[in-house]
DNA sequence: AAAACATCGGAACGAATATTCCAAATTATT
DNA sequence: AATAATTTGGAATATTCGTTCCGATGTTTT
């Protein structure tokens, strides 16, 4: 019967996507994919096909990575306005606290290679799209506790926290510190008021 | 005495960046620029050094360009704020109109070089002070001659307008429509009432 | 213990990469 | 026309890339 695997898939993805994260897909050799996996060769391409395939199982363990970050905001006990805030600022704390951790590689993706692959198109489209969702449902909650008044439809406003998020990342690659990021997020949610 | 250059400089420099913008820098590979450029492999090591050369060249061309359309909006015979509405507007338009233009080459060598590229990083950051410094001075002006009334600096809402920007160029990567690019456009300048 | 089977390490391959180099072509001055 | 200066085309190089392949290693069942 077979050896089983001496690796564990996850922690594989895990150490994959945080290189695709720092340097792109083009940008990273198998090579340097090998030494922060660990894994050998002959592994590598026995079970993740090659490296476009390793790529967007990365991409696609990064983002359930990201949802459960998402998930753990949602689970608390709060009313929709706060879970807002307490998203953004957990996101800008990580981007102010980790200004070597490249933005966030959903969003790199979506530059690198959506125009260039469908599949990468998909898992960043639905991404945007679920995420938008979650906002937009934070934000009805919010308005149904009367915490807020809103004169737009909530989904309009999923679509632009959303927008403001992926805003912050860019602007943390472009070299903005920490209250550059609070600022805007500040000015963000004032718009619910 | 020489023969002339038989190429034009900008053109050269348009038709790389246009070629970085699609693909990235690694993504693209000489051949790519000697057929987008019409360039000899000779003259363009003569001419612009190496590959990583062009690439801070063709950012900077494409920067420059890009001031050029914030300058033309500048320029027009308008308060602050109708100059911010008319960007806005040129950028959604620009953005639905062309799916095919990956986004905004600056955000995409954000996203891929700056981590890897000192002197793109400092392209990048650059631009982001300065367009930022542009829209705060549209704002101070719309609130000078009392078409708005602010609650925070001007500065301030420069980050956060320069925020929308840059997400506004992600999510159009993400496979976002007119409607939800302005959609957000729309939001964002309401807060400034 | 031996058979059966999958993983692993590393050599090996071909294709693609960025870059260099040189001879030929072209043009403006003398 | 001859010369000087510069570009240009294409061959050539060395490196790096992704991928394949095979023998050796290790593990579980019979």
């Amino acid at each position: 019967m077979p050896k089983y695997k001496q690796f564990n898939r996850d922690k594989v993805l895990e150490a994959a996507s945080t290189v695709f994260h720092e340097k792109g897909y083009n940008g990273t050799s198998i090579d340097e994919i090998l030494t922060a996996t660990g894994l050998s060769r002959s592994s590598l391409y026995d079970s993740f096909k090659d490296k476009h395939n390793l790529y967007l199982q990365s991409l696609e363990f990064y983002k359930e990575s990201n949802d459960k970050k998402f998930q753990s905001v949602d689970e608390k006990d709060l009313n929709g306005l706060q879970k807002l805030e307490t998203m953004f600022k957990g996101v800008v704390n990580h981007l102010a606290e980790n200004p070597d951790d490249n933005g966030c590689l959903l969003v790199n993706a979506a530059a690198e290679m959506s125009k260039q692959c469908f599949k990468t198109s998909q898992v960043v489209c639905n991404n945007k799209d679920e995420v938008q969702n979650l906002l937009s449902s934070w934000i009805s909650d919010a308005e149904q506790k009367k915490v807020i008044k809103l004169d737009k439809p909530a989904k309009i406003y999923g679509q632009f926290f959303y927008n403001t998020l992926c805003g912050l990342r860019v602007m943390s690659q472009s070299g903005a510190g920490k209250t550059e990021l609070s600022n805007v997020v500040k000015v963000a949610l004032d718009s619910l008021n």
